[in-house]
DNA sequence: GGCTATCATTTCGCCGTCGAAACGACAAGC
DNA sequence: GCTTGTCGTTTCGACGGCGAAATGATAGCC
């Protein structure tokens, strides 16, 4: 895939993000749930703020979001009680692989 | 490309982007972006506001933000001064491109 | 010319997020 | 058991975006 076609795929996903529950979440809260349901658990605040570059209130900040729209759960690490593990949902697991079939759709439309 | 790896593309992307410009644009502003840049001109804000379904004001509002940054650039319709006509910048495609090399890269480490 | 429609913008009050700093809880070292 | 360090959260003032409604300017129609 050239840089051209992913641009362009960029630009439809941008488009059609708009009209989905993803508008209700900005740039960070977005970045954040990818990491939890893509990356490599064990997440932490501390994790996430070093992996995505940003603060550890801003991560705090984001959590709260996506937990009020129960894309995430915090639980105290019994190990470290001063930690947070962070853990997927159901419902978040459902919403991105929704995501991911709309994201693939429009890949397929693009001719990818 | 299957949904899977088009998700973790997205993964990828959203992440990078945070470190770069384009953390200073919301998903609107970024649409915006990508609408005039990649969108068949010309562009009107009724328009992107139509493709977009999103109110006038608020392309209005994120306009006022492009213009700021000098991705972008207003100008009077002569045939119909009700009308503006929104036009890419110079600086505003050296961006997009960078951008689009940085997706292409990511897209080519993931293996798409 | 006057009436109405359309285009874009501005105004209003409200809400969410921002960075920086302060804070409370817990852990670790001595 | 004190001190120091770490983890996550909360607070603070400031800023920007939001929808809805009002506004100013231009066009179109009779």
């Amino acid at each position: 895939m050239d840089a051209r076609k992913a641009l362009a795929l960029w630009h439809r996903v941008a488009v059609e993000s708009l009209s989905h529950d993803l508008a209700e979440l900005n740039q960070r809260q977005t970045a954040i749930l990818l990491e939890i349901y893509l990356g490599e658990p064990p997440h932490t605040v501390r994790g996430l703020a070093r992996r995505l570059a940003i603060s550890k209130p801003a991560v705090t900040r984001a959590l709260h979001r996506l937990e009020a729209l129960d894309y995430a759960r915090r639980k105290v690490d019994e190990s470290d009680k001063r930690s947070v593990l962070v853990q997927r949902t159901v419902k978040g697991s459902v919403f991105l692989r929704d995501f991911a079939d709309r994201i693939g759709g429009l890949a397929k439309e693009a001719g990818l």
